[in-house]
DNA sequence: ATAATAGTGTCTTTCAGACAGTATAGT
DNA sequence: ACTATACTGTCTGAAAGACACTATTAT
C-alpha cells in the first residue's frame, strides 16, 4: 500500500504529485477495439433427405469513409476514456451491428507502428462465437452495411529454411471471404523462427483485397485461436441453438477444425458435455435424431 | 486495396482526407507495456550429497516515485509513438533491468479504467521465462532497484454459488513474494460465471501489500499461462542452461506445475524434446547424471 | 557401507482411432 | 424397397499412471 505521507525526491506527497502530474507530457497512441465474431450457419440444401451443409462465417462492416473506403473491416472503434477496454468492445459491437448479450474474450493486441494510415493506432481484438440465428444484425452509424461473410482458410505455401543456428518456417494462408455480392481475399504470412533455443512467431499481411487494415491477419489469428480452444473448452456450444442434434454439433466441429471426424469417437468424446432431452427431430427422410442440450456441469475441476 | 481516386461523402480523396485528419479529436489513453519475467533458480543446500532445491522467481523493480512509491512493480513503461508494441516491451525491459536478447510473448492487455491513479492507462503485459544465470540484471534510471523475488501462489478460498441460471465460482489466491529483505503479498480473486450457456471470467486485486498497481494480478495470470503452456510447448527449456540433467528439468516442471512427477514417466514424455550429450555431471556423492540438450526438431508438425 | 541420486522395465488403465454393424424415418 | 441419416459395439494400439527394481558415485 502506498503511504500518503511519503514524499518523492521532489518533496511531494502523493496528492501533490497527482495534482501536478501532466498526463499529456508525452504523445499518446490511439486505442481501438476490434471484435471478431464468428458463426456457423446452414447452407441451402435441395435434396429433402440430406441435411444442410454448414459454413463458417465472420461478421464484417463496410467502411463508409477513408481510409479503406468501401472495404470491409471488423466492427470496431475507438476506446472511450471512461469505459473499460472490454466494455469498449461490447459498445462498439452494439453500435456497429446491434449485437449484444454475447460473451467475448480478448484475442490479441496489435501494435505495429503503421497499422493505420491516419495515425498510430493500437488495437485490442476480441473474439466471440455466436449462434447467428439468435442475433439481429443491423448497420450502425459508422458503417454502410453489416454482413456475414463465409470464410475459407487455405494453406497456399509452406517453406522451411535451415539456418546456421536453427530454422525459419514460413506459411502463407489465403483467406477467402464470400457473400452474395462480393469475394474478398487476404494473404497472411506466418513466420516461425528458431534461433538457438529461442522460438518466435510473427505474422504479416502480404496482400489484401477488399479487407481493411490488417484485419485479415486478425481474423486468421482468431480462427487459429478457436481451432485450439475448441479442443479443450466448450466454446463450440456458443454456436449451437438451445437444443441440437449430435450430428449438428459434429458438423460444427468439422467446419472449424476443417477435418472429418468419426461419429462414434466424436460422440464418446463430447458425451460428458451434453444432456439428452426427450425431444426428437422431425425433419424426415430418415431416422429422427435425439436432441441434446449443453451440460453446464461437465467439468468438475479447474476454473 | 483502397483506391486513391475514391471520394468520401465530403468529396475528399484519401490524400486530402489524411491531410485534414485530426488525430487529436478525441482524448487518448496512455499505453504501457509490462514484462513479466520468470525464472527458476537454485536455493542453497548444505548437504554435499543433496541437490539444490529450486524456486520460481519473478523480476520486480522498486518504484522511486509516486504513485506506489517504494512499492515493487513490473519493469514496464510507456510505449513510444515510433516503436512497435513488442519493441516497447523489449526496450523497457532493457532500460529498467539491463536484460536483452530474450524472447517475450504477449500475455494480456489490461484496460480497466482506474488501473492507475495518475490517468487512464491501458497496459499490454508480456511474458518470458529466462535462465537467470545468463542475464545480468542492473537497475535503470526509473527504478531504485531491480530484484528477483521468489513467488508462491496459494489457493486460500474457493466458493461455488448456484444461481437460477448457472453458477458463480470464486477463487482467491494469495501470492507471496520474498527476497532477502522483504515479503510482499497480493490477494487475487478470480470469478468464473456461468449464465445460461455463457461463461465469463473476471479477475481483480483484493489486497496488495508492497505490489504496485494491479501487477499482482498480472503476475498471477502470467503464472497461469505458463502452467498451461508448459504442458504442450517447449517453453520450459528457456529456463534451462545449454546443457542440463533430466532431474533438473523435472524439477523445473515440478516447481511450475506445483506437483510431484514420477521420474520414469516424465522421462518418457520429454524424451523427444531432448538430445543426450556425452557429458556427465561431477557433483559427486551419488551416481553422475547424463547431461542433455534441447532438441530443436522435436515437433515435426504444426507451426 | 551408506546416502543420495541416476536410470530402466513393465504392468495396468485409459483413451483415441478405425471400422463394422444395426436401427428407423419418409417417400 | 430405397436412401439417407441415427446410433452402438468392439478391436487395436498408443499414451498415461503407478511402482518396483538396478546402477553408481564421494565420503
Amino acid at each position: 500500500m502506498s503511504n500518503k505521507e511519503l514524499l518523492n525526491r521532489d518533496g511531494l506527497t502523493l496528492e501533490e504529485f497527482l495534482n501536478q502530474y501532466d498526463s499529456n507530457k508525452y504523445e499518446k497512441p490511439s486505442v481501438t477495439v476490434d471484435p471478431v465474431i464468428f458463426t456457423v450457419a446452414n447452407e441451402e440444401e435441395d435434396n429433402y433427405r440430406k441435411l444442410p451443409k454448414k459454413v463458417l462465417k465472420v461478421l464484417l462492416v463496410r467502411r463508409s469513409d477513408h481510409p479503406f473506403i468501401n472495404c470491409w473491416a471488423l466492427p470496431g472503434g475507438f476506446v472511450d476514456m471512461d469505459e473499460d477496454l472490454d466494455n469498449a468492445a461490447y459498445r462498439e459491437l452494439k453500435e456497429e451491428t446491434n449485437i449484444e448479450d454475447i460473451y467475448m474474450e480478448q484475442l490479441y493486441t496489435w501494435g505495429k507502428v503503421n497499422r493505420d494510415p491516419r495515425m498510430r493506432v493500437i488495437s485490442s481484438s476480441y473474439l466471440s462465437l455466436i449462434d447467428s440465428s439468435k442475433v439481429n444484425i443491423q448497420a450502425g452509424s459508422d458503417a454502410d452495411d453489416v454482413k456475414w461473410f463465409s470464410l475459407k482458410c487455405q494453406l497456399v505455401k509452406e517453406q522451411k529454411t535451415i539456418t546456421e543456428n536453427g530454422y525459419i518456417k514460413e506459411k502463407i494462408h489465403q483467406l477467402t471471404f464470400k457473400n452474395h455480392d462480393e469475394v474478398l481475399t487476404s494473404l497472411i504470412k506466418t513466420t516461425k523462427t528458431l534461433e538457438g533455443r529461442i522460438t518466435s512467431i510473427s505474422r504479416e499481411v502480404i496482400e489484401s483485397k477488399g479487407i481493411a487494415f490488417d484485419h485479415g491477419m486478425i481474423i486468421a489469428y482468431g480462427l487459429e485461436r478457436i481451432r485450439s480452444k475448441i479442443e479443450y473448452t466448450d466454446i463450440a456450444f456458443n454456436l449451437m441453438n438451445e437444443v441440437f442434434t449430435l450430428t449438428e454439433l459434429q458438423n460444427v466441429y468439422e467446419i472449424i477444425l476443417d477435418t472429418e471426424l468419426l461419429k462414434a469417437n466424436f460422440r464418446r468424446k463430447i458425451a460428458p458435455m451434453v444432456i439428452e432431452t426427450n425431444q426428437k427431430t422431425t425433419t424426415g427422410g430418415h431416422r429422427p435424431s435425439t436432441l441434446f442440450k449443453f451440460n453446464p456441469n461437465w467439468e468438475e475441476y479447474s476454473l
